[in-house]
DNA sequence: AGCACGATTGCCT
DNA sequence: GGCAATCGTGCTT
């Protein structure tokens, strides 16, 4: 059951929140690889120091978050990593959602393909590194900026209630990683975890 | 046209 | 723990 537009048109902090549990897909050339997400940020728009879309800044690479709720915005970072974020509230006002790590399901010897080459026999380190991180889930997904400004509802990339029942769990907040610049943003808690799960970008 | 920097990762000590 | 890799992007000139 694909998350509908409504789920998104809502603040960036409960989307991120909710998000958790949930399952992200990408399927093309009838290959799928899919995982349930277990570490979000949210980036509260024009007046998060720590959002691209701060002050209004609205640049072709940040177009997507100016547009409706629901659609996929990703970017690269420093020069090589791809990161995956969902565009989220009404538009016009440009919010986004970081999925920063998850718990591969589907696809897992695809993924482990594009990760480290090897379709199979991963040790426990490698299977942990596999999605636990922004720039990790893209490539293990095969999110490229080629895939920015796709609708989540759509057949290509969307996120999903889990398959089968995700196991109850606690939410933790904490400061937002990597977003030195941000001045007083640096401190919000806006970066959701589920409470020790083993693919968490760190503890 | 040039330049400083980053919502990261992986390798090294 | 530290730090180099690597280049698209945004902002200045």
């Amino acid at each position: 059951m694909k998350l509908d537009r409504d789920f998104y048109n809502r603040d960036a902090v409960t989307v991120a929140r909710e998000l958790l549990g949930k399952r992200v897909v990408h399927q093309e050339d009838g290959i799928c690889r899919a995982g349930i997400i277990v570490e979000t940020e949210a980036y509260m728009g024009v007046e998060d120091k720590g959002a691209h879309s701060y002050g209004g800044r609205r640049t072709p690479r940040n177009e997507v978050m100016y547009g409706p709720p629901g659609y996929s915005y990703v970017y690269i970072i420093y020069g090589m990593y791809n990161c995956l974020n969902a565009v989220v509230n009404e538009a016009g006002t440009p919010q986004g959602v970081l999925i920063r790590a998850l718990e591969p399901t589907e696809g897992i010897d695809v993924m482990a393909e594009a990760r480290f080459g090897k379709a199979s026999l991963l040790t426990p380190r490698e299977m942990r590194n596999l999605t636990n991180g922004p720039g990790k889930l893209c490539g293990a997904l095969g999110l490229t900026r080629a895939h920015n400004g796709l609708d989540l509802l759509g057949d290509e990339l969307f996120i999903t209630d889990p398959l089968v029942p995700f196991a109850s769990f606690e939410v933790n907040a904490g400061p937002r990683i990597n977003i030195d610049y941000a001045e007083e943003a640096v401190h919000y808690p806006w970066r959701f975890t589920i409470q020790d799960n083993p693919y968490l970008s760190r503890k």
